[in-house]
DNA sequence: CACGTTCAGTGCGCTAGCGCACACAGAACA
DNA sequence: TGTTCTGTGTGCGCTAGCGCACTGAACGTG
């Protein structure tokens, strides 16, 4: 085995396979820009069915081939698609955050994944049960064209790998890896061991170690165990290849943010039970 | 610039921007699985709207963020999806041939890409306009849901193919794609130049060289200035890596092809021209 | 037929990243 | 307070794959 399994290997696992933690009282939320750029009716329509849980890091949501119970729409954590070969040795196929949703093969129909999904960073995140979501994205349509369109951003995302894998170096490649994880994360703090950047990247431990090593002594980053803060974020954007940049872009192209101004693009009229018939118009945003 | 730009490097360029010849006669054509799997009646709703095309290799059917202006759905050739990097170096993201159609960002709603796409090996495929297909999948959800069960099969592809690139050897890689190509082709002979395969893995010429060399020695190929035939299919399954058969699995699984006893699985009485509304149901199958 | 072009093969030096082994310091717990 | 983990840092030999330069054969076209 030249990698270990997943997000931890094998002799120090902390993979927590167990139902989450479910926060009663909502103490704290950011919020999840996806549920966020949904229409105000369909908000409310979605809430009682939203729960919020706390995830702690490593934990495992998703094993490939599970049927997926439910789907996460992350707020303050960051979860993580890792694909785990024959032998151990992983890739990272995607980062989820609070721009996206983790369980995109529900509403595309395959019921399960051919890859992992763990908790990157611990956090908050709305849980939906699957039987809800289906309905909900089967019957309107609001949701159905903004969870196509986070698709696509989540194909870029994956394309982008593909060839960044090829050609890039791995500093590079830590570069962008910080910089999209930074995008999700509420602070410029990362909590993260070499060993495990080391797994999702799909490199050796010592790579980051040297690659990391660089990038403190350029007085980008201070690593000291387990904990990263990044202190030069233009910096690294300028060592990070092309990838985070097309990536970013795409995402903010496919998945525009509300202004503040216009709280809720799209204002519709009272009845929340009407089934909605897609109309092409619809497709063009 | 390290690598030539796409599927020909620039001095010897064979792009074709122009225009498709338009078969008028259709004189033999396989058909395309995706298409096919759709109920009769709406096979023969579309039919008026498909034109059959002829595609020569090395045309480009799409340039990263070009507004697609229609979609494709392979019968005998197989497009190929290119991400071109700032210094020229490519690396594909996937293969389409008559399981799978081109032109996915349409539906998801994108409208464009951020990959080249380009027709690897030449032969006939149908064509619709973007607004055709958008009508149709907005209006009625058999096409939807079928195109949505697909595009989970194209990220499984692509997820591979960012494990693959990063941990297995060329050799390896140049089998799986050979496989993909092959089950995607009509007979056990592949037209395509090292050069250009070695564009589409993202490695140097030479290395392909070297690698069909070994596939050569072992008997289980014949190369000869851009043909390739494949002697020994079971071979190529044994050096492949893993990737091959998961995605070859995960693509039958979620798109599973008709037996000739069930010609239309879902047979639907008359009227056409109704719109349908999707049940929760039918997101099962 | 001669000539240029396209494609495949080969040799060689170079380096990024791997695998392995081991040292060491902060944290954690007895 | 020692003992045991857990997370980093380092050194070293090895190899897959790169870049480059060049050969030679097959093909196409005048």
């Amino acid at each position: 085995m030249q990698h270990s399994t997943g997000l931890s290997n094998e002799k120090n696992a902390k993979l927590y396979h167990g139902t989450e933690s479910v926060t009663a009282d909502i103490p704290y939320a950011d919020k999840n820009y996806l549920l966020d750029a949904l229409p105000e009716y369909v908000q409310k329509r979605l809430l009682p069915n939203l729960e919020l849980v706390k995830l702690p890091r490593g934990m495992v949501l998703y094993e490939p081939g599970d049927t997926l119970k439910s789907v996460y729409f992350p707020t303050n954590c960051i979860l993580s698609m890792l694909y785990v070969m024959e032998d151990g040795a992983s890739a990272e196929i995607s980062v989820v955050g609070n721009e996206g949703m983790l369980g995109a093969a529900l509403f595309l129909g395959g019921e399960s994944t051919s890859s992992r999904a763990v908790v990157q960073s611990a956090g908050q995140s709305y849980r939906m049960e699957t039987k809800v979501f289906k309905t909900e994205f089967s019957r309107h349509t609001e949701m159905l064209l903004l969870l196509l369109r986070y698709t696509q951003a989540l194909i870029t995302q994956m394309a982008q790998t593909v060839a960044c894998n090829r050609h890039h170096t791995i500093d590079q490649q830590l570069c962008r890896w910080m910089l999209l994880s930074l995008d999700r994360s509420s602070s410029n703090h990362l909590v993260m061991t070499q060993e495990l950047i080391a797994n999702i990247l799909g490199v050796r431990r010592e790579s980051i170690t040297e690659s990391a090593g660089k990038l403190q002594k350029l007085g980008l980053i201070s690593y000291h165990r387990g904990h990263i803060v990044v202190l030069d974020r233009a910096g690294l954007e300028k060592l990070s290849c092309e990838c985070y940049a097309v990536v970013k872009k795409e995402t903010d192209r496919l998945l525009p943010r509300k202004k503040c101004s216009e709280k809720n693009t799209i204002s519709h009229p009272g009845d929340t039970e009407k089934t909605d018939i897609i109309h092409a118009d619809m497709i063009n945003l």
